[in-house]
DNA sequence: TCATACCGGGG
DNA sequence: GTGTACGGTATGA
């Protein structure tokens, strides 16, 4: 059980428990427990790769703030003796050291003996039936889900000394005749087996026989193949609880664990889908003994912290990861039934590459969450659509105090005191050359560290000992990914775990700043003394680089952007951020982020950067929306790289040729569409209709599409009167030339030109330059002369204009 | 027009 | 019995 370690001045043992526990049974890869204290623990051998499946026995426990409900008990309560072995029915209890609440730590044999007892109690002491732990809140109990209570009781972790790829992964993938498993069928299951060989299982026919065959075959490929784990995109959000619901339709066991029940398991989750007993509330599925895993949790966690994803779908991110193969079949989601039933080897293609590719996304993505699972004592598939902070941190500070001995606090409302937030500063605007980023790496858990910003209930100083460690951690992990072999399993696993600390770190800020009582040590006081930090040290950083010369153009959080004289060289620039750098905190560590040629400043957040190897750069949602016409969109790159190398002639060159484009229809309708997404149902436009015309349905109906479903994209053009539309293939636009009828509305889109991207240019000019540059075209031959003389402007008209968010 | 509510994904 | 993103878009006062 829970023994006690000295609970004042941790020592360095004490807090690597606190980060990995402390038990060292190896290649756990899936635990399932029960409250009768019975735990099933499936392990790898790391060095024969042999499954092994043991049961253990466990006290469930839980915490509690007093022990008035259990008084009832009278002798069946007894306090905790090392040496003692309980009775059945006997409820054991230890008082905890230090002031928190959850000061009472309870456990019996059987956790329904500890919740009956405690509701009992409380039901009378109350006056009205008390019919779950929850309802007397998390200020008066702590209970985890029996797993959880073995693993911090245990001190085990998952995945110890296996790498990711001696988990045994199976992917599977669903295609369905739609979307709606009330009213559609599974009709084919791709399959990728561990081994990696893939296969492709189908219903013979239309009847409820041939799914329900389905179906059962899927569940026998996947218990011959007993993989750990078992992994698709969106398998939480559309294939377990499609076959769910066809499984019950059916009348079919599905049974997809190493523990046979009849159906799956479910578990409360925020991203899951819904309830079928309660539509308000939100379910994933469980299969004892595997882990579910959804890669799309893997993407957007990913994509949270480098933000450079188009989407979150499948394709695309494959895509984009270099993951899709060059012959890649591409199928529309609504198509795929009928391009089956006329053509089903592309069918089985595309289903085939979608379950590769989510093997390769999730080896490339999934290493965080396999880091994690080595440290906090939570189930793999837990940790991998956990949020960092209520998902990690707060099971490891749990695990920390009660491994300590000592009392845990309760959640507590924050006493009104309103958070601040990060600095923003716009210096300057319009085009400067020569431009430095400089920026603080981790600026929050570093000033966390450096000033010992940690929560105040946090007797233990469990967070900022947690944070230590795990910065140590990662900068150990980020130096043996590089000393292993590129491409090595090892580099690999160092990768994922320097990744898996990036993410914890990073937020350790927001668990302190999380508002309403979310967080058990959440410390408004403390967040705020972060921020204010921050903004001290940005401001700071601001100050001292302008009295070394240079000129600041935007600062935002904990970076920022200047632009240095025209004498200076690349060692200038380094010298000035080693020399501000060096009058910070030790761990604060200001860093040379990069140099661009040039950068257009147009607003906050929203800017465009040329780097010295010609790559031009757009930020913010000025330059990027999704909805902008693409001429538009490939007119403002043309212009700004100009803009940026001063060439002014380039810039009304690149005016001038878009115009001329229009008015010779050279360009396709494609150019000047945009994208849109319809809401309305046919019939529910035509209500309202009369009422008020809506640009997108009326090119819809324009074109002869008087039917679409609701979500539908398209691409929408305006003509001279009304408006058109061109289709969309998924996230690539297909038109066929020989029927484009280029008939858009050719004054207008040169309005627009002017007046919605050539105006994203307003700072690089004088206003009378801008003026000049931009003039109608009739003009000229009047102008071009005129254009010599223009230069680009950098202004600081505002003095240095300061938000605050 | 501005605030707020909702979505992201899957066939 | 969850976990508080964030930026874009849709909708309603």
């Amino acid at each position: 059980m829970l023994t006690s370690a000295p609970p004042v001045a941790p020592s360095t043992a004490d807090e690597d428990e606190w980060l990995w526990g402390w038990d060292p049974t190896p290649g756990i890869v899936s635990v399932w427990a029960e409250p009768d204290g019975t735990a099933m623990i499936w392990r790898r051998e790391p060095s024969t790769n042999a499954l092994l499946r043991e049961s253990a026995r466990f006290k469930p426990w839980l915490l509690l703030d007093q022990l008035e409900d259990l008084a009832h008990l009278g002798q069946r309560l007894v306090r905790a003796h090392a040496t003692q072995q309980p009775a059945p029915m006997q409820v054991t209890y230890r008082e905890l050291d230090g002031p928190g609440a959850l000061r009472f730590l309870v456990s019996a044999e059987h956790a329904n003996t500890l919740s009956t007892a405690v509701l009992t109690g409380a039901t009378r002491r109350l006056g009205h039936r008390v019919g779950h732990l929850r309802e007397l809140g998390p200020e008066a109990v702590l209970v985890l889900p029996p797993e959880e209570q073995y693993l911090v009781s245990t001190g085990r972790t998952y995945f110890r000394d296996l790498t990711f790829d001696q988990l045994v992964r199976l992917q599977f993938d669903l295609e369905t005749t739609g979307l709606d498993a009330e009213r559609e069928r599974m009709f084919m299951v791709a399959v990728r087996l561990p081994s990696g060989a893939t296969q492709v299982l189908e219903a013979a026919n239309e009847s409820d026989a041939a799914e329900a065959q389905l179906i059962k075959q899927l569940v026998d490929t996947i218990h011959s193949a007993d993989p750990d784990v078992i992994e698709n995109h969106n398998l939480h959000g559309f294939d377990l609880p499609f076959l769910d619901t066809r499984a019950r339709k059916l009348g079919v066991s599905l049974s997809l664990g190493r523990i046979h029940f009849n159906g799956l398991k479910q578990r409360a989750a925020r991203r899951g889908a819904p309830s079928a007993t309660d539509a308000k509330r939100r379910v994933r599925f469980v299969a004892p003994g595997r882990e579910l895993i959804d890669t799309l949790d893997a993407v957007r966690r990913y994509d949270f912290s480098t933000r450079e994803l188009p989407g979150h779908g499948l394709k695309a991110v494959a895509r984009h990861l270099g993951l899709a193969g060059p012959n890649r079949e591409l199928i529309r989601g609504d198509q795929i039934y009928e391009t089956y039933k006329r053509d089903p080897d592309r069918v089985r293609r595309y289903a085939t590459a979608d379950v590769d590719e989510v093997a390769g996304l999730a080896r490339m993505l999934g290493g965080a969450a396999f880091a994690l699972a080595r440290m906090a004592p939570r189930r793999y598939e837990r940790l991998a659509d956990a949020g960092a902070a209520t998902g990690v941190i707060d099971p490891l500070l749990v695990r920390a105090y009660l491994r300590a001995g000592m009392a845990l606090p309760a959640h507590a409302d924050g006493d009104g005191t309103t958070h601040s937030g990060a600095a923003l500063h716009l210096f300057a605007t319009g085009v400067a050359q020569r431009v430095v980023k400089a920026d603080v790496a981790s600026l929050y858990p570093s000033l966390m560290r450096a000033f010992r910003i940690g929560p105040a209930r946090d007797h233990l100083g469990a967070l900022l000992a947690l944070v230590d460690r795990l910065v140590e951690t990662r900068l150990a992990a980020k130096a043996n990914a590089r000393a292993a072999p590129v491409g090595s399993a090892e580099r690999y696993t160092h990768e994922a775990m320097s990744a898996a600390m990036k993410l914890v770190v990073n937020s350790a800020y927001g668990y302190l700043a999380a508002g309403g009582g979310l967080t058990r040590f959440a410390d408004v006081h403390a967040a705020n003394d972060v921020t204010r930090r921050g903004r001290e040290t940005l401001d700071f950083m601001c100050r001292e680089l302008a009295t070394r010369g240079v000129t600041l153009l935007e600062a935002d959080t904990d970076g920022v952007y200047f632009t240095v004289p025209e004498s200076w060289t690349e060692i200038n620039e380094r010298r000035v951020v080693t020399e501000v750098a060096a009058l910070l905190p030790p761990l604060v560590q200001l860093e040379f982020e990069g140099r661009y040629a040039a950068m257009l400043s147009h607003q906050p957040k929203n800017y465009a950067l040329l780097g010295y190897d010609g790559i031009l750069v757009l930020r913010g949602v000025a330059f990027r929306s999704s909805r902008a016409e693409p001429y538009g969109e490939t007119f403002l790159r043309a212009a700004i790289a100009c803009a940026l190398r001063n060439d002014v002639v380039g810039v009304r060159a690149a005016y001038l040729n878009t115009v001329q484009a229009l008015q010779a229809r050279a360009l396709p309708t494609l150019a000047v569409s945009s994208r849109v997404r319809l809401t309305k149902s046919p019939s529910r436009y035509l209500e309202t209709r009369h009422v008020r015309r809506e640009f997108a349905y009326e090119a819809m109906l324009a074109s002869g599409r008087t039917s679409w479903r609701v979500g539908e994209r398209v691409r929408v053009y305006r003509t001279k009167h009304r408006g058109g539309v061109v289709t969309e293939f998924d996230d690539e636009a297909v038109v066929s030339e020989q029927t484009d009828a280029r008939d858009y509305d050719v004054p207008y889109y040169i309005r627009l030109l002017r007046t919605s991207f050539a105006e994203r240019l307003v700072t690089a000019f004088t206003p009378s330059d801008f003026a000049t540059v931009f003039a109608d075209t009739q003009q000229l031959p009047l102008f071009v002369s005129a254009l010599d003389d223009i230069r680009t402007v950098l202004s600081s008209p505002m003095q240095a204009k300061i938000a605050s968010r």
